[in-house]
DNA sequence: TCTATTTAGATGCAAATGCATACACAAGCC
DNA sequence: GGCTTGTGTATGCATTTGCATCTAAATAGA
């Protein structure tokens, strides 16, 4: 129990809780309010275009993204649904596929990229000088296992 | 559309969302393993405790809270089925009532306290020294909006 | 080759969330 | 007092999440 956090830490903790909903909530905002589809669905589209033509597995998908399995599973139905990327049958393991994107994904991709780059310059960028927001990353850095 | 976000702000973001996402993470892990209720309930008791004999109403807990108000009240509902706070009807003002704390709910604060503490010692506080989770907390604090 | 184990992915079901709206009371105005 | 508007809270319904489990195919072992 002598475990107590020091202050700062607490502190650290409860800023980055905060921080991170406010921002999130504005950005998805954001989306929302221009009639376009959840932040998810940008990462999707932009590893999926990053894939080029064959597009990539889900479980590669699944280490770029901050998603569970089957939560990934469903959000690609969803995005399939919309027309947005598509499911392919993989030649070398029949067990799974290649999702790849459409014309209408990489259309969509670049109508949400201005909505959120103004969104996240809204939230961070106008909100910290550029030594500060090297400083906020590179702390942040920190708190991230690399997997690697 | 020039609004392009500067790299470090991108990856500031980008950290930001990640870096909270595997805090929590491992933080709910750590109480679930613990067979203890999640991180909202841990808020919910605090507060209420502070609040004192009299409890505080929703709207106040509310604002403590990163959470909307419907999600609150369900919240609230659970958590008053599981036994950790009550309701007590408002002479003030006939809409509302008072959330406090029971007896039980002081007990599973008290109880959830220590596994809480070392988590977020372990996603943050063994991660950065005492300077850099000031640091940390000080930057953090510009990207919160301070309604007050 | 045949079996056991592991890995990729989907899915049924329960719980939580978001949204819109309903409801009840409070407050301001005439 | 009646009426309108505003505020605090709950709730029905659709969507999303989490969990556990299931299937199918790949891989390892005998």
């Amino acid at each position: 129990m002598s475990d107590r956090p020091a202050e700062a830490t607490i502190q650290a903790w409860a800023r980055l809780m905060k921080a991170q909903s406010q921002a999130l909530g504005s950005v998805e905002g954001a989306l929302k309010a221009a009639g376009l589809p959840p932040l998810g669905w940008y990462d999707v589209l932009l590893e999926t275009e990053r894939a080029g033509r064959d597009g990539l597995r889900p479980f590669e998908l699944e280490r770029a993204m901050l998603l569970a399995q089957y939560n990934l599973s469903r959000l690609v139905d969803r995005m399939a649904a919309a027309g947005y990327v598509e499911r392919r049958p993989c030649v070398d393991d029949g067990r799974g596929h290649l999702i790849a994107i459409t014309d209408a994904g990489r259309v969509m991709r670049r109508r949400m990229w201005p909505v959120y780059a103004r969104a996240i310059d809204a939230a961070v960028g106008r909100r910290l000088s550029a030594r500060q927001a090297a400083t906020l990353g590179e702390l942040l850095g920190h708190l991230i296992d690399e997997p690697s």
